[in-house]
DNA sequence: TGCCATTGCGCAAACGCTTGCGCGACTCAG
DNA sequence: CTGAGTCGCGCAAGCGTTTGCGCAATGGCA
């Protein structure tokens, strides 16, 4: 099964040198095609596989792996999309040959912390981050010690000196007001979070500047990402205030699928009463009752493009910085419809 | 920031040999405390990170990676899982000092040539597999090889030469048959898949098991697994048979979510006409209407026991072979009651 | 004072691979 | 028949670590 499974073995069963080998696998054309064709016979006769650690060792680019450093509890409810985006990356990464490998920042460790001993050790010959917030600490390190990443997300750069994929939240906001205005909403709310997260700004920023100049209101109500209660207690104040919006937009879909609950609640009806939108169409959206509207942004695909801009960062890291917009569609459900009177 | 990035630059710094560095470190007994502390402070101040490769080639073992190799479309659709799974295993194992890292099957690849070549190249101290099929070939692959490894769900062997946890589907189900029965259903539906999977069998075993012998029937309804219109068929056709069943079990979530989705289409009401009970309580089932009634397999608890037991496996590659059995408790909500009638 | 044990460190080999360089054996033109 | 050029391969160094062994210096004991 694994007779020979180093090259040297390899090499003294065939009567050649460890370079002859070596070189005949690599497909070095001062080989003769005679020696080479024997060599690759018996290398996949011996089911011999170059040991990685060596040739990274030797080469000194080029462990094979990509890292990606996940947070708790940041990412900690959000299933789906760790799924979807690790899948996506992965993926994209595998058809290069590269693998995906995932690093936990322990509890009370920091993450930039993390990114240092992996860019010491050499475990990884590039990184993917994720979460990014306008004034990233991770993006100056890295960017410093000259590692290829890409982010998924902006920072407050711009031009940023990286390479970034985003989702349009701006326009996809822009475009919900938009047709919430359209169905003759004029009172709107947004239930959004604390966090000063990159993402947070664009959709809000996108959302005022639909909304400016055409009399709307907007109150907005925030609270700490993964405080439930909290939430909660933002979102049912927001719906049983005196002037309560007719239509409210969601930073992401776990919110708005908490305000159809507390909707329910409250006996206001979807879309009768109160139009809701939400964002990143996770799976829960299509069985929620009413089914929620949301804007879809493709996180496998956005994965997928992100292991391709990486890998081409990671072969020609001077070239220019790629960043990459792509646009969120909306996936009208039951939850919005005309304003109500 | 990185000044010195190699032991041996760290030690010329310091006027001593690499041994000593190296051994400072390791904190070997045979350094003196004054030398020690020196080095670590200076290893400190340069950020000082031992290059994971060379350190993996020199011990043999080590490369501090554990791996999980992904198959498309088998977890393509399981977002929700894949990330739960992933999650706990990263916590599990960043917590030991150990990287998981992803391989996907190429297209048209075979996840045990996969598998071979992550052996071979020594990339992985460890393996973990999902998906596990009652005769597996990758287990039998990966113990003549000696290679470490657990497994998420048991094969055909008893008692298995290998680490294997697994939900205790059979148990689940024939408690939920024992609750239907309770509440007077007799006619019973269980919607399956083709393909021939440990946890089907377990699944089916079980509820055959609890209603052997109470007069109850059975009917069984199969499609491919990620074959929707087959699958919506297959449901249809159940529920519109002369003798319908009241009570259908499903072997998943994603079954029983299409089966409330047809009942309302078929105008049945869950649970007046028609129980439902699903496996697994993904995200969507809480926000179905009605919501789904089902059993929760703790995926993230799952994955990190799971992790541990890998740990424990490389540290201790022949103690004698670790099962564990976890129950999967019911989550009672609004899809199942009493029988019509 | 002489001897042995202990302590603290350096030397050098090794892990499995890649690669620059060199060397012999051809081929071919002059 | 000689010289230069090409081809096919081996030698050996080296990637950054760890580790067995050896050696000098120190201390304790008789």
């Amino acid at each position: 099964m694994d007779g020979a499974s180093t090259l040297k073995a390899l090499a003294r069963d065939l009567g050649v040198s460890a370079a002859t080998v070596s070189r005949a696998l690599a497909g070095h054309p001062r080989i003769s095609r005679e020696t080479r064709e024997k060599v690759e016979a018996a290398a996949q006769a011996a089911g011999y596989v170059p040991n990685r650690a060596a040739r990274a060792l030797v080469t000194g680019k080029g462990s094979g792996f990509v890292g990606l450093v996940m947070q708790d509890p940041g990412y900690g409810r959000e299933h789906s999309y760790v799924g979807e985006f690790v899948q996506g990356l992965g993926q994209g990464l595998s058809s290069h040959g590269i693998d995906l490998f995932l690093t936990f920042v322990p509890d009370g460790g920091s993450e930039l912390s993390v990114i240092r001993n992996i860019v010491g050790s050499r475990r990884a010959d590039g990184l993917i981050l994720g979460r990014t917030t306008p004034d990233d600490p991770r993006v100056d390190y890295l960017l410093a010690a000259r590692f290829p990443f890409v982010t998924h997300g902006r920072t407050a750069a711009d031009p940023a000196p990286f390479d970034w994929l985003d989702t349009d939240g701006a326009t996809a906001f822009a475009e919900g007001a938009r047709r919430l205005f359209d169905l003759g909403h004029r009172r709107f709310g947004l239930v959004s979070i604390d966090e000063p997260m990159a993402f947070r700004t664009h959709r809000t920023d996108g959302l005022r500047a639909a909304l400016a100049g055409t009399g709307a209101t907007l109150t907005v109500a925030t609270s700490p990402r993964y405080d439930t209660t909290a939430r909660d207690a933002a979102i049912r104040a927001m719906l049983t205030a005196p002037d309560r919006p007719t239509a409210v937009m969601c930073l992401f879909d776990g919110l708005a699928l908490a305000v159809l609950d507390i909707a329910a609640d409250l006996g206001l009806s979807v879309p009768g009463d109160l139009s809701v939108l939400g964002f990143d169409n996770i799976a829960p959206a299509a069985h929620a009752r009413p089914a929620l509207s949301t804007f879809d942004s493709d996180t496998l695909q956005a994965a997928r493009h992100l292991a391709d801009m990486l890998v081409a960062r990671m072969s020609a890291p001077s070239a220019p910085p790629v960043h990459r917009l792509i646009p969120a569609h909306f996936v009208p459900r039951a939850s919005h419809g005309p304003a109500p009177g």
